[in-house]
DNA sequence: TTGTAATATCGTAATATTGCTATATTCAAA
DNA sequence: TTTGAATATAGCAATATTACGATATTACAA
């Protein structure tokens, strides 16, 4: 009734399907897009930019960083976002994966 | 307020969300997976498989469907599900360019 | 024609998402 | 110490999503 049923789900499944969830909205893309041309961003920077209200944009960065995807480093208070290549890379394989996988069996 | 404020972002950037929201569900992931096993498979068989009633799966086929992923044919009544080959290469080649784009920007 | 099977659609309930304003917190600078 | 700047959190409203049962539609088979 309205919860998703993750229960019947592979964990694999599961997993590319939250990592979607953060390219499935315009404002994320664009803020990681905005991350990426400079090093180290301020939520404020971003908000301006994107046209967003801060705590909106700090709740899409929020979203973006519980699913691993950013690292941040404090100076004072401000708070410089930047991309975790790492983490990046992982969820550029399961993409790839996904259709590399889905391409031979369909066709 | 509540509203995805779409007209903020780019065209691209708008499509690749809406993409990337056909795989923001496990159940979606899985139904991909299933029609990319077989040749043809029916919405009975699917929500068969994957533990979700008839009319859910309907409804994430329709997702799916719209946003382009899905080709039918109809046999009698009988209404069988296959991947659109182009269009998934396409989406595919969305995601990469994401990746190679912000990869080699942010590191 | 009547029954059955496959599917889509309608209506509805529960929950999640998106966005805001107001407010709290935290650190540095005056 | 007070002020200001950056950010996160709380609270809320609007909307979207997810799921179901009930029902309509369509095509074939008996």
């Amino acid at each position: 009734m309205g919860v998703s049923k993750r229960h019947l789900h592979s964990e694999q499944v599961n997993r590319l399907a939250d990592l979607a969830k953060i390219l499935s909205h315009p404002a994320r893309i664009s803020i990681l897009n905005y991350i990426g041309d400079c090093d180290g961003c301020l939520c404020k920077d971003i908000s301006e930019t994107i046209q967003l209200a801060q705590p909106t944009t700090s709740q899409h960065l929020q979203v973006i960083k519980k699913a691993g995807l950013l690292k941040s480093r404090f100076e004072g208070n401000a708070q410089y976002y930047t991309i975790d290549k790492e983490k990046l890379t992982d969820l550029k394989e399961l993409f790839t994966d996904f259709f590399e996988v889905t391409e031979q069996k369909c066709c």
